[in-house]
DNA sequence: CAGTATCCCGACGGATACTG
DNA sequence: CAGTATCCGTCGGGATACTG
């Protein structure tokens, strides 16, 4: 499929107004999402852009992972070949991990939607807020 | 996609190697990933790329969602001001969800995204598997 | 330093039944 | 048609303690 899937739901979309995405096409689009949708996977993406990074520097640039979860989704990116693991035998043990070219092309999404976030944080804020308040 | 702020976040991360995304933001971006991330908002919003849908509309074209994850996730989305609600009344009662153009901006890099998905979708396929195999 | 192991709670979310 | 209400299981994920 290539470059061509993320077309072709356009595209299939824009048949008609009612075109659904194939239901095949959902479920691996699910499978992606709840990988990159969980709590802390695209932060970890996010923060090993400018390099790699050790166990403790990722805590410490994540605030507020926990060292299970920090595992866990390490260990899931690295299974599913977005990020490699290094562990270098020394005496104070170093592991760095670091993303893989697959990683790096999901780094520009992720960036995109960071962005996104930060351009219209305030106006959510604001919706949110607002519906609340009428909400009462 | 973000016009002014995304490029701040870049920026700052691009300064140096170790650069960490500021605390404050982590906060909300995990605040918008949190309702971006869950598990049927990006789909419901993919699905209303094509126009306005009605309430069983939308049931029947994201198989798998229940009654229950449709309105909760229809009133979040609301709420943030990413789609509206337009109800009319008529004999049988007719609604029909819209996106915002807040929603619409999103729908571009939810676009993307699935478009990634597609694309690398057999690659971490494959990375997976792989790594089961040599695990056991 | 770089993890693993265990306990445990809250929420996410499905199934079902009911309503305006 | 377009929801709401209730019940209930699963599991994501935090806290804590321990290990190579």
């Amino acid at each position: 499929m290539g470059t061509t899937s993320g077309a072709g739901i356009v595209g299939a979309a824009a048949i008609g107004p009612c075109a659904a995405i194939p239901a095949d096409q959902m479920a691996f689009i699910r499978q992606i999402l709840d990988r990159v949708g969980d709590k802390w996977s695209l932060l970890l993406i996010a923060v090993l852009e400018s390099g790699p990074l050790r166990y403790t520097d990722l805590q410490r640039q994540v605030p507020g992972i926990s060292q299970r979860m920090l595992s866990l989704t390490l260990r899931q990116l690295q299974q599913d070949g977005l990020i490699t693991r290094t562990a270098y035998a020394e005496v104070p043990p170093r592991v760095e991990y670091t993303l893989t070219p697959l990683g790096r092309s999901l780094h520009g999404i992720v960036t995109t939607l960071i962005g996104w976030a930060a351009d219209h944080h305030d106006e959510i804020r604001a919706n949110r807020d607002r519906a609340a308040t009428l909400g009462s």
